[in-house]
DNA sequence: CTTTTAATTTTGTGATCACAAAATTGTGAT
DNA sequence: ATCACAATTTTGTGATCACAAAATTAAAAG
């Protein structure tokens, strides 16, 4: 049965200041990141209740605004959804990343300063060593800070919501083909962007975050290779 | 007083086969997409509800899937208002129309048949009797269709709903501004992305509608203009 | 008249319940 | 066994209520 397999997610620590909708909605959109529901997974409001152990209330209000951010799907019968992935809307999710990210890091540019490149540097080395040690969620997460903090550096910044909404529809699969496949490696192209930065040069950073997109994606460049993860 | 300034809302005819949530979503959508909900407007679910004649639940959960999609800001204090435009934040909404949909009308470009080909000419069509008719409302419906249609042909495309959503935050602001300005006329460049399409040139579609967006987003290109609509 | 403080109202949040539609299970016939 | 159909359970939707926090208004003091 795929549509209620067992599954576990993590409990962040509730904290008092916030409400309890977005609690549920952190620790959701963390399962999800994390692909501790797999896709295809039926998602209720009562077991989700049970399981994080709220009113059906708060699960209602999280669903939703996961679902507008296509991290969950919402069928016609009403019912929700874990998005399944497909190789082609895998390309697709890639190429959007490319176009939105890669513009969001040349309009970022003319507000990096000392400080946001220092914080650049230091999570490149963090995602090294994390690298080296095999923690792949890590680099994960890591790799994520990274980009967040370039595109962020533009105070007017438009478009970090949709960024981390392509984000949030590749996490599951790219957590699932990174376990499946014992050769997950990522040339590291952060120092090429750092470098691009430091020239004020938007023409190489562009291409630099390019690269780095399709870099980390490129486990899945071969059909044949995709086609396997999928099924994985 | 500029918080709860008196709104009328268009009701949409309600349809038996749809949940109230949905019904109120589309709605309300579309009040902002008219600018009948002036930006820095305070929206309460319960003024809302009064006004749609619906309980309060529906409107908490459409309120919380537009704010989830850039139409609606939820503040510190938990309520909800109408978002703010400024200048900056114009340029940047429509540099990422720009980065977005010239990527999405590429992809789409291998997808395109005769058919949806000759729904974009129709349209077209439209769109220049309703200039010519002064018809405002119509024209960016008209050619919001227009782009739908060619971003849509792609049957994997997963950018459909970030466009939207630039479309939704850009709506209300470009409708008071065309309505302040009794010069809004807008260069036809679709006749060159069908021509584009019609000559299977990616480049030269990349291109022209990169410069219907721009076009379409001119009145305004001078800073004191921009600072001029954006106070009225 | 302005500022501070207290009283009052408004508002979002979350819980509980009723209900209809959908999915699931159970039962019977072929 | 396999399929059709009825009984049962599960599920999403929407309404109503209680409560605390926030905003608004009223009152009082300077």
């Amino acid at each position: 049965m795929d549509k209620h397999s067992p599954i576990h997610i993590t409990l962040e620590q509730r904290d008092e200041a916030v409400t309890i909708t977005q609690w549920v909605y952190s620790t959701l959109r963390q399962a999800l990141m994390l692909g501790q529901l797999p896709p295809g997974r039926a998602v209720t409001i009562r077991e989700m209740a049970a399981l994080l152990d709220v009113s059906p209330m708060p699960i209602r209000e999280a669903l939703r605004q996961l679902a507008a951010e296509g991290a969950l799907e919402i069928l016609g019968n009403r019912r929700v959804m874990v998005p399944r992935m497909t190789a082609m809307k895998f390309s697709e999710l890639v190429g959007a990343r490319v176009a939105l990210e890669s513009h969001a890091a040349v309009q970022a540019l003319p507000y990096m300063t000392e400080s946001t490149l220092s914080q650049m540097r230091t999570l490149d080395q963090q995602t090294d060593e994390a690298e080296a040690a095999g923690d792949i969620e890590s680099v994960m997460r890591l790799n994520q800070a990274f980009h967040r903090t370039l595109y962020s550096a533009n105070p007017h910044q438009v478009t970090m919501p949709p960024i981390e909404s392509l984000w949030l529809q590749l996490a599951a699969f790219m957590r699932v083909a990174a376990a499946n496949l014992d050769t997950y490696y990522q040339v590291d192209r952060h120092h090429e962007a750092i470098q691009a930065i430091l020239n004020k040069d938007p023409a190489a950073l562009q291409l630099s975050i390019t690269a780095d997109i399709r870099d980390g994606c490129a486990f899945a460049s071969s059909p044949e290779t995709l086609k396997e993860l999928l099924s994985a």
